[in-house]
DNA sequence: TGTACATCAGTGAACGCGCGTTCACTGATGTAC
DNA sequence: TGTACATCAGTGAACGCGCGTTCACTGATGTAC
């Protein structure tokens, strides 16, 4: 690439960096400016122009820019899941090792997710695609796992579309809980955590035995 | 009431209106203006003033105004479900319930969902608040059904969580199909509607049952 | 290699527009006597 | 009941501001010879 490109390609990553750090801040996609989003990423406003034809144009591409690392992050999540099959409290290791993968790009989570029902049609349309993707992605590879081999393909996918979307509402809770702490190394914070990962872990665990199935008294699965 | 003051929730009334119809109609209540609001009420913009202090005390008002008539709904939702405990589909029934309710109040519901992570931070607590009502009065009322008196309240309260969070992914999901279709009578958007309805009809079910104790071959619950 | 021209990312001035908010006002309704 | 004054929801003009977008430009980089 010449450096004429890649200056350029720089301009535009921090276009799309500006983005979405101006998004994800305490408001939504939607409400940020074209002029806000030029001044953080250090350009004059009508430089934007050279990137990208408008602000829908920019929201597309910032759907494709999270989505890419999202799907990596997710893929090594699974993989680390199925490394540690036969681990004594598998369920808890594995939502802790999700809140921490949401921490490492909260706000590439806090976009997607908080964009999802609102913002322009075009990064409404594009996140659902996403989420088409990843519901996919978890239905192939929970398909391999010893606790779905009993389920027809529809039906893993019919849950992982229920994960998808349960992992959603834990990820920005989660979220949350950082920012609503005043001083989130407290100890009523962590306690805070620690309580919502217990909660999320039970939900999992209740989810996989059953309602019909589940025993109060009985905290974790048969295999766990 | 005075004839002054009847007016005056007239006037209220119509800006609450106004602002649930614009936040609504393909955007978000973060980027509508109190100008346009006014408009839409009817009203010059400085008449706003006289009933809220900015948009964003609408914004909470406009929780408060939404949530009221949803928990109406959702009691009496649940109370449909207790009716027909020993229907030979109960699930199914429930789900187009539930569907049903949400065509009523359509921008009632997208309000809620769509604002729960975007919006104003007034906003997105006094929507946190609500739903933390709508976990503790499910759970009530599940706690009363027989599949739930094997376990305790705060796991009827973990169940209540998790389907309140799907039941609004359902709900968005489902108006997404009403608008997306050019012509919502058509044969397509009906078939999409049908196949939506078994998808989350299959994923009661599951959750019901437990992966663990799915059989795909089996279709229902065993009460059913 | 050196030169002359082309490309094009970024600049800066300028525009018209809708915004939130202020202010003094109007006139219907309410209240005190 | 009638009168005189108070209240206050709604009005309309005015303001300064940030916005998206246009335009002609600059000067570094790329290309052709």
């Amino acid at each position: 690439m010449s450096i004429r490109d890649e200056r350029k390609q720089q301009s535009r990553q921090a276009i799309l960096d500006a983005a979405l750090t101006l998004s994800t801040s305490g408001r939504s996609f939607s409400t940020i400016s074209l002029r806000e989003v030029a001044r953080e990423a250090g350009l004059v406003p009508t430089a934007f122009y050279r990137h990208f034809q408008d602000m829908e144009e920019l929201g597309s591409d910032l759907v494709d820019y999270v989505s890419i690392d999202l799907h990596h992050l997710l893929r090594s999540l699974r993989q680390g899941f199925q490394s540690q099959t036969d681990a004594p409290s598998k369920t808890r290791l594995s939502i802790e090792h999700f809140f921490h993968a949401v921490d490492l790009s909260a706000n590439r989570w806090q976009f997607l997710i908080g964009e999802r029902w609102g913002g322009s049609p075009a990064v409404r349309n594009g996140i659902a695609r996403e989420i088409r993707f990843f519901i996919e992605d978890l239905a192939q590879d929970l398909s391999q796992f010893a606790e779905f081999k009993h389920l027809t393909l529809t039906d893993t996918q019919i849950m992982a579309d229920v994960l998808i979307n349960l992992s959603f509402s834990w990820a920005m809770t989660w979220l949350g809980l950082r920012q609503t702490q005043t001083e989130s190394s407290s100890p009523e914070a962590e306690a805070a955590r620690e309580a919502y990962i217990q909660l999320t872990t039970r939900q999992t665990q209740l989810l996989f035995r059953g309602i019909s199935n589940w025993d109060s008294n009985t905290v974790a699965l048969k295999s766990e």
